[in-house]
DNA sequence: TTAGCTGCAAACTATTTGCCCTAAG
DNA sequence: CTTAGGGCAAATAGTTTGCAGCTAA
C-alpha cells in the first residue's frame, strides 16, 4: 500500500495527516507480525526522529476508532495491532506467543444465530484459535 | 453447582481448598454476568470477611491455569471472568459493555481449516461478536 | 507439622493525560 | 491564522509480588 493511498485513507476519515500517523499506519499495513505498541515505537522511530511512545498510543487509538487498525488483546500484557482490517482470524501460540493470520470460511451463520439468540445487532466478529505453532508442537509440555 | 462439587473440582486439580477459593469459584459458577476482578471482590467480600483483592487475582490466575475459569479481555480496561468453561461464545455490546453468553454451532470446520493453513495444533477457540444489545440498538449514534 | 495460602502494601507495566509548543490545513 | 497534534513527564489503572503470619491437609 503506497503512501498516497494511506494519505487518502486518512483524509477520508477526516483525520489530519501527520508524518507520525503516516509512518505508523504504513508500518502496520506493511507487516503481518502483529506488533505491540512498543515494537511499533521501536521500528517507526528509526525513520521518525523524536517520535514518542505516547504519540504511538494516541495514534493507534485514533486509527482504531476509524477502523483503520485492529487491536488484539491476548492473555499476555501488551496489546498487539493489526493493519489488516478485512475479516480474518488469528491463531495464537500458547508457547511462544506467535500470532498468525488465517483466512477461514466466514462465520456468517454464527452471526445470524447470535442475533436470533441474543437480540444483539452484530457488527463484527473476532475469532481466535489457541494452540501450538509448528515449531512449538514437538516440545510443548502441557 | 454445589459446594461439594466445587470442592471435588479443586481436589481433582490438586489445588488446596480454601474458603476464599471456594467462594470465588462458587460465585463465578453461579453468575452469567462475566464480572471483573473488582466486582468479584466486592461481591465475594460480603460473605468472606477480610478478603483482599490480591487474593482474588491470585485465585483467578490459579483457576485459569487449571481451566476452571475463562478470562475475557475486551477493549475496556479490566478483564472479565467466566465460570462456564464449556465451549460457547460471547456477544459484547459496544455501547454499554454488556457481555452475554451464546451457544452457537461449534466452529470445528474452522479449526480444521486453521490447522491445515497454519500448521498450528489448535486446542481451543474463542469467538466474540461485537455489536449493540437490544437496549442500546435504538439509541446508538455510531 | 509444614507447604502453601492470605492480607497488606508496595511495586510494576501498559496506557493515558496535561501542558506547552509546533505544524497541518 | 487557527486549531489539532506531538513530545515530554507525570499520572493512572489493572495486576503482580514480597513478606510475615496463618491454615488446610
Amino acid at each position: 500500500m503506497s503512501a498516497q493511498e494511506i494519505i487518502r485513507e486518512l483524509h477520508s476519515c477526516n483525520v489530519r495527516v501527520t508524518p507520525q500517523r503516516l509512518k505508523i499506519l504504513s508500518y502496520l499495513k506493511g507487516t503481518d507480525t502483529h506488533p505491540t505498541a512498543e515494537e511499533i515505537y521501536q521500528n517507526v522511530s528509526e525513520n521518525c526522529y523524536g517520535l514518542s511512545l505516547a504519540t504511538v498510543y494516541n495514534t493507534l487509538n485514533l486509527l482504531k476508532e476509524h477502523n483503520l487498525v485492529l487491536e488484539l488483546k491476548y492473555g499476555d500484557l501488551a496489546s498487539r495491532f493489526d493493519g489488516n482490517v478485512m475479516e480474518h482470524y488469528h491463531v495464537y501460540c500458547k508457547k511462544c506467543g506467535k500470532v498468525s493470520d488465517f483466512m477461514g470460511s466466514p462465520v456468517n451463520e454464527v452471526k445470524l444465530e447470535a442475533e436470533e439468540a441474543t437480540g444483539f445487532a452484530i457488527e463484527s466478529v473476532r475469532l481466535d484459535l489457541y494452540g501450538y505453532c509448528g515449531r512449538c508442537q514437538t516440545k510443548h509440555d502441557a
